[in-house]
DNA sequence: GTCTATATTAAGATAGAC
DNA sequence: GTCTATCTTAATATAGAC
């Protein structure tokens, strides 16, 4: 086999792992090229922007895993309390169990495209509105529920840049633990319009 | 004036400001050469061991200005919630309210050497440390003190990541308000030993 | 659609003049 | 103690063969 080749989920997988740990200006094409088998002119074929072009195509991969696996459980039926304890359990695999750094946090550090950096804020922003949303049905006022959205998101954040500098995963699992209590009220519950 | 100077104090602020906002990856010997005005040359008769040797040296710096402005503080007279809200206020300034993001953050990110990495994570376990030991002292058990001393960091770290993606410095500023009431209980005060 | 080969620029680093 | 000049390697990117 002369040519090798390699699928865009796969390889966009690794990249996704490359990135989010090395951040953009620590993964070159070269490394890419190394870790997929792909010579670096095959990767500019695939993705003929480049490197941001690639990392755009990692984060559109990872948008889209949270609108599967975060923003739509949340907007399924069942308790708040419920969903928010599927999610949890999602986001524990995503952060492999805060083994793994938070690819918002590593990718906005300055160096990428201003397309990047915005793509970036808007993501962050739907998965703010998505906790909003469901703590809000839970029974708490908009204010509360958009200041506890902002805590969870706060301490997920947080705990990961502190398992990654402390190696001690604790602090993620346990926000993971408590997403349930903090993003719901544990009063009386609204029916749902 | 053919020859130019500038003192290491000056050249490792211009250093910190760069290394903070854009990584270890993201600073070359060039953008350091032109930000202080010294050649390459010149920063190699200074830091003979490259770029290591200067990241090194600001994160040394930092360490430092936390022992004056966060540990020294936090050990005085006077009440635990006190010392925390003085310290709440260094801490607002080191962050330029919220509009810089955590060096041990973003430096943490690979790239930089392995000596980094250890140093990171023991100035972080001081400083964990050193809110641990606050909290103890405003009649928190051990345990207590140690889980509020991690929430805090921990939600210092995040707001700090959300400033930065989303523009926002409100999470921020709100972590340093609540930091007096999130580190001290607010029961009674056991005597100082 | 992947390859080899190459162009261009920038990286970290050093030698030696002043 | 800072400079100019240079070295070596690696970065992004493209041309053209297969």
């Amino acid at each position: 086999m002369a040519h090798k080749t390699i699928s865009d989920e796969v390889f966009l997988d690794k990249a996704l792992d490359m990135f989010r740990s090395r951040g953009y200006e620590g993964v070159s094409l070269r490394q890419l090229s190394a870790a997929s088998g792909l010579e670096k002119a095959s990767l500019f074929y695939r993705y003929p922007g480049g490197k941001n072009e690639v990392v755009m195509a990692v984060v559109q991969r990872v948008i889209d895993w949270f609108e599967v696996n975060v923003f739509a459980p949340l907007r399924e039926e069942g308790s708040p309390q419920k969903r928010v304890a599927i999610v949890a359990a999602k986001l524990r695999i995503f952060y492999h169990h805060g083994t793994r750094p938070c690819i918002t946090d590593v990718l906005s550090i300055a160096g990428g495209s201003e397309e990047l950096a915005t793509t970036l804020r808007v993501a962050l922003e739907a998965w703010l509105k998505a906790f909003t949303d469901v703590a809000k049905e839970s029974g708490m006022p908009l204010a509360l529920a958009r200041s506890k959205a902002e805590e969870a998101i706060v301490r997920i954040e947080g705990s990961l840049v502190l398992a990654r500098v402390l190696g001690n995963r604790a602090p993620f699992l346990n926000v993971i633990k408590l997403l349930p209590e903090l993003l719901t009220s544990k009063g009386e519950r609204l029916p749902r319009r």
